[in-house]
RNA sequence: GUGAGUGUAGCUCAGUUGGCAGAGCACCAGGUUGUGGCCCUGGGGGCCGUGGGUUCAAGUCCCAUCACUCACCCCA
């Protein structure tokens, strides 16, 4: 009789080591890194009511439209898995008060988002993103900082072949003038567009910019450009954006196709992108959101912050840099009962003062043992028998060089830290 | 949601016109009573994704279904 096995959901996945240790270490460098700039981190959940994503992200955005998981939850609420998390550190800001104290405030968070899309190479219903977000600095060096601190992040991983891509989405006092421009050029060649971008033209005609389809493409060949349109001081903003990142060495393009996917967005808008990931090549985006906070129900506060997708950059990162099993630094090999007795004791000891150790309690033979020993790294192996036992002394064999010392028990865990260097 | 490709051992994959299920690597044991890597010998491992159909006979042909992968849409 075969039990049935019970396998993963799809479009998620499980990260495994050695993988995991890469994670570790990205997330690790994240928090330093981040930390010196300032963030701080903050760790909201993973549900949230529907209407925060409803509100923020936009109603006739695809990830609002079919990508939530959304379910009922308790009376009348729905609930969301949440799909970003800029919505609800913006809700924790604001819930907090955290504005009250010192209105400028920075965070970072680094945890899993849901999005009930078709799978794909570096696209999953789980995955991971490193969030940066910061509060009440209208600044346009706060946003040349914001991508100087996410460029070097890349950087510090040794992560190369990265194009900054820099946009201006404008604001409500100049974003209103384009969008009806465009609309109307849209609108006189409507029998052009692909099904898709008629729906855009009703609800959100910016989208139809960065269309794939051809014939879309075509349409919007000509189409007038946002910097064009951009007010006295979007326009400043702007070019001071620029200005900044040029005095910090960063080097960018100016896209003025980059419309992003959420609504919220004003002003500086950014994408990072490269080019060995296939089809998802954006590793990052971000951009300002001055009017968020007040939509959701807080003072009027500009925002600005961007998203890492971290399965991306771990992919990146694993393509130049394997992730490999790392050894024990002591491996311990009992030979006999009593032998197993006293190394349950000794490595214990031993790993609790800080050296790595495994101790193989199997009663296989000494060949095998060593031969496991081998496989998986180990530096170095203590070996255990009764004639070790009955001169009270182990034998600790460097598995690279195969010299062999022995070791007083009564001093073993003092002799093998200094052994080991430490 | 749409399209294409792939499902055989832990992994990578062969499998001929339909005729007893295979290799390499990995794993285990021995060659060496308590010393690893190289070598030699042997061994364990499989509902051939799942269900149905055709056939004397199906990993192979047909249908369905599921999963995975890539791409579209969109994004991190």
């Amino acid at each position: 009789m075969r039990t049935l096995m019970i396998q993963l959901v799809r479009g998620f996945k499980d990260i495994l080591p050695p993988e995991t240790s890469v994670w570790q270490s990205i997330e690790d460098t994240a928090r330093r890194h981040f930390e010196n700039f300032g963030f701080r981190e903050i760790r909201p959940p993973v549900l949230e009511q529907a209407a925060l994503f409803q509100r923020s992200i936009g109603e006739h955005t695809d990830i609002v439209e079919k990508e939530m998981y959304t379910f009922a939850g308790s009376r009348d609420t729905l609930l969301t898995l949440r799909p970003e998390a800029t919505a609800s550190v913006v809700r924790a800001y604001i819930q907090h008060k955290i504005y009250a104290a010192d209105p400028a405030a920075r965070f970072y968070t680094i945890g899993p988002m849901f999005r009930k899309e078709r799978p794909q190479k570096g696209r999953y219903r789980q995955f991971y993103q490193i969030n940066a977000e910061v509060f009440g600095v209208d600044s346009p060096y706060m946003d040349a900082q914001l991508i100087y601190m996410c460029m070097t992040f890349f950087r510090r991983l040794s992560v190369s072949g990265l194009q900054v891509h820099l946009n201006s989405l404008g604001c409500p006092e100049c974003r209103p003038a384009f969008r009806q421009k465009l609309s109307e050029m849209l609108a006189g060649r409507a029998e052009n567009l692909c099904p898709d971008c008629l729906r855009r033209l009703e609800k959100n005609p910016l989208r139809v910019l960065d269309c794939k389809v051809p014939a879309c493409r075509a349409a919007v060949a000509d189409a007038p450009s946002m910097l064009d349109f951009l007010c006295d001081d979007c326009g400043q903003h702007f070019r001071t954006v620029q200005a900044a990142l040029a005095d910090m060495d960063i080097d960018f393009q100016i896209d003025p196709r980059l419309v992003r996917g959420l609504d919220y967005y004003t002003r500086t808008a950014f994408e990072i992108q490269t080019s060995e990931l296939g089809a998802q090549n954006a590793v990052a985006g971000g951009g300002r959101y001055d009017q968020l906070v007040e939509m959701l129900g807080g003072p009027a506060q500009p925002a600005i912050g961007f998203a890492i997708g971290l399965d991306r950059l771990v992919e990146l990162f694993c393509a130049k840099f394997p992730a490999s099993e790392t050894g024990p630094e002591v491996f311990f090999l009992p030979m006999g009962d009593a032998a197993r007795k006293r190394v349950a004791k000794w490595s214990s000891e031993l790993a609790n003062a800080g050296v790595r150790v495994e101790a193989d309690f199997s009663g296989r033979s000494l060949k095998a043992l060593m031969r496991r020993a081998d496989r998986m790294g180990a530096a170095r192996v203590l070996i255990v028998g009764d004639q070790e036992l009955a001169e009270n002394k182990a034998v600790l064999r460097d598995m690279k060089t195969r010299d062999q010392a022995e070791v007083p028990m009564d001093r073993l865990v003092e002799f093998i830290s200094e052994h080991v260097g430490r």
